[in-house]
DNA sequence: AATGAATGAGTGTTCATTCAT
DNA sequence: GATGAATGAACACTCATTCAT
């Protein structure tokens, strides 16, 4: 650098660390005092910012929270096929996404909970809503080729999606409400009721 | 004055129809807009009452709400055990109760969203969730029963029972989002999935 | 009343005393102010009632303005004919309605201000600004009779009236700006002005 | 370091075509906005700078609006005597100067809607108003010359002066509002009003 | 008891100003 | 100097609650 070169002037960028911030802190609220109890204040205080920043970064409170949903059944969805392989056989692959599930809700309890509010939230739009149904569609996947191969029942696959869920929700708030340990008896009791309920 | 004036009266302290509406006005009211979005003023409105009358009838909205959800749990689990037969099979038995849990979530799916909604709200206060706990042991008794025939796994029974529920849950989720009527096909694979998951 | 007649329950009717407070709130605080310095607050305050209770009498901020606004041009066009009498020589019933609106303006000097600052403010709808043409046309009336006993200059009626207007505001201007009171002499040489700019 | 060295050099404190930006930006949005409406972000982006930059050359919006007004005044009194000549007959000179300022604010509208809207404004400073009564001893010493050739009415200075000013009001409004050209026969009448009234 | 106008603390949001870059 | 992200006080507006009728 010399008296020839300017240097264009530098400018502050948009913190990621501040955007992580306020994505862990909303979940965090919504699942301490429910949906109806937060507010930007809140979460600014929770994200240790103040709550005009968060309007750098959202636009109102509904894009924030419909931005912090998507991305939490983003992040979500994403570890629900990790450390899966096609090539094993169909019940040990579907054990390990349904575990993938459980371990995932566990600990992210607080997204799990923050994602059940917000399903009834006026603050959730429709669009964010269809996005939600894209994400599913590997789940799909793995429950057909399980009804293809004969393991599974013969019934409509969406069913099928909803009691795994189902039995997914039960072992985390089982967990949750109990206070105990996941231990191997737990996982083996609730994939039984979850495997012998949907074993063709 | 004689004993047809009221003037006095202590009786009637509160009009029956009144708490109805407010009764029904909530439920509704929330599965529309999420417990975030009902205002005293909405439950008024819906109720066809004035604000203040709300406040004759609770000291505020965290006892409307209280009660409400009280009332609700109630008089569903009122419902569970009807024309249960203690005489029949087990089985047969407990897919009465099954089928009665679903068809009330179904015809009062408002106030399953509205009860759903209030489980991680800050009205609902400590005293009402331990009324929650004794409403259940009639259920308890039941899945014990289940277990002392051999009939059902020798699981921990809360696990069991919260497995149950998760299964009415998800066809009444399938039914409503769906849109579909409740066929005996789906009755009776939503049930198959419920009992081979539990059965011995 | 009997045993048998129901009282309808009494409600506390809108205030009608709150209505004028608030009108007379507002243009005194834009006239100290400006447009740009009144807060709802303000004028809750000014008014001697809760923010909230403004919300009661118009919905939103800009409501409030237009229709402040709307009643100030009315309650000031409705005198601008008071004591005027269609049958007094032309020149005499003009120098009336001139004085009556250099008068007016000068005893409701903050509605003028108020009014002046109005006209281009964000806060003004065309709906609004449609009404005040609608209260000019008696002006139009009176310059178009002068015209027709040839009295005025054959000028286009607008420019006319819109010539008189400025100089009945370079009156109210100086006496309010000089603190002068409003002698005889004043009112003569500015009315000379006036009458020599436009007569035939 | 030398006499072609800058880098200590006190000079050039503020970059003459941001400071014209920021000079042109404010009185555009007020016209447009009003002055309740305009924020410093919005003169910052209507002068293509950041906002921050807005406070390199000004303390803050109060100054900010002050030194542009006061701006604003004076670039336009300079322009009122543009090519008017003291030889010339007094009454083709006072057209001269009445034509100048009625040119003026119609090429500078915004400006003059600006004007006015700061005259109540909380913004003005009394220091700021003081700055405006000197610009005006021109047109004072016009107004004399007038009166002392028995050319004008014998009333006092001021009043001449505002009504002058008042008639010239009068026709920008007219012409901005109709939307029409500004045509001889307009001016004819306009300056008509105006010099009729004023004549001895 | 019933009403709904009135209240004012509290909400989401904006915006003048500061500050790290 | 220049930038625009960050700040938090202040704003418009809402809503649980009170109170005069």
């Amino acid at each position: 650098m010399n008296k020839y070169s300017f240097r264009f002037a530098a400018v502050k960028p948009r913190d990621e660390k501040k955007a992580e911030q306020i994505f862990k802190a909303l979940p965090k609220l919504v699942a301490k005092n429910g949906l109806a109890g937060v507010t930007m204040s809140d979460i600014a205080k929770e994200a240790k910012i103040a709550t005009g920043t968060l309007y750098i970064y959202y636009k109102n409170k509904e894009e924030l929270v419909n931005a912090v949903f998507t991305e939490c059944r983003q992040t979500s969805f994403a570890k629900y096929f990790e450390g899966f392989d096609e090539s094993v056989p169909f019940k040990e692959g579907f054990k390990k996404v349904w575990m993938n599930i459980v371990s995932y809700r566990l600990q992210h309890f607080d997204e799990a909970v923050f994602m059940e509010q917000c399903h009834h939230s006026p603050f959730i739009t429709q669009t964010t809503r269809q996005l939600v149904s894209e994400q599913v569609k590997p789940l799909y996947g793995l429950m057909e080729r399980g009804k293809s191969e004969l393991l599974i029942k013969e019934a409509e696959t969406l069913m099928l999606l909803m009691f795994m869920m189902a039995s997914v929700n039960e072992v985390v708030k089982y967990i949750r409400y109990t206070g105990k340990k996941l231990t191997d008896d737990i996982i083996e009791t609730s994939f039984g009721f979850c495997w012998d309920g949907i074993k063709a």
